[in-house]
DNA sequence: ACTATTAATCGTAATATTGCAATATAACAA
DNA sequence: TTGTTATATTGCAATATTACGATTAATAGT
């Protein structure tokens, strides 16, 4: 198969996984690093800090843009990107959420 | 390739993109709320609540097992499952770390 | 010993992901 | 308009993921 049964869980749940799989590659995590330092940057600049070819790069910086994590403004031949803060903080939210309970009891059984 | 460049990350990238992964599945976002919610479980259980094979659970569980955020003890035929406490805070302090700052400026450039 | 229960493993099909070369597109600069 | 720069898109190969039926293994109860 290699397909999500998404139908059988709640939105919640189909929604942390959705956040959780754009930052389950280390290049977008290295993306969201770099624009946390810099605030803004463009396309190739991630290209030169990271080491992937410039459609690889491109290719993430898509699925960060599909779920909003980031958002580019074109600027000549250059595309600015930059963290969507609003998508940002729902994400810290939706962690926090579910890593921030304390698991009781001993360590198991 | 379908092949991930782990070599030209960091070990904070990787091992980021790495616990992300394991909740990247609705059904092991599932699995994780309901051990939060009633503490210890078994497999069969977790077949009942969520409503996946038998076999899919277990594969789902031992991904989670295999990165330390479950553990699991052998209880006569049934396995109980439970959170590994060290694992789980270890991520709530690693995702905080990366969701944690707050990206400054207005929205682009 | 026999049977039921529970979970893991194996094998397999369908689909998704990763990465890049080649190409396309778009804007600027001379 | 021609060349340059910057990014996106396409197509493809290799690998990974998801899901499940069939089977296996291990224990418990009779």
């Amino acid at each position: 198969m290699g397909l999500t049964k998404t139908e059988i869980f709640t939105k919640e749940q189909n929604k942390i996984a959705t956040m959780a799989k754009v930052i389950a590659h280390p290049a977008r995590v290295a993306i969201l690093q770099h624009l946390l330092k810099v605030n803004e940057c463009i396309c190739g600049d991630l290209v030169e800090v990271i080491g992937l070819s410039q459609p690889t790069i491109s290719q993430h910086l898509r699925e960060m843009k599909q779920i909003d994590l980031i958002s580019g403004n074109i600027d000549g031949t250059k595309v600015c990107y930059c963290i969507n803060k609003k998508t940002y903080n729902q994400m810290r939210d939706m962690f926090s959420k579910v890593f921030g309970k304390d698991p009781k009891g001993k360590d198991c059984c």
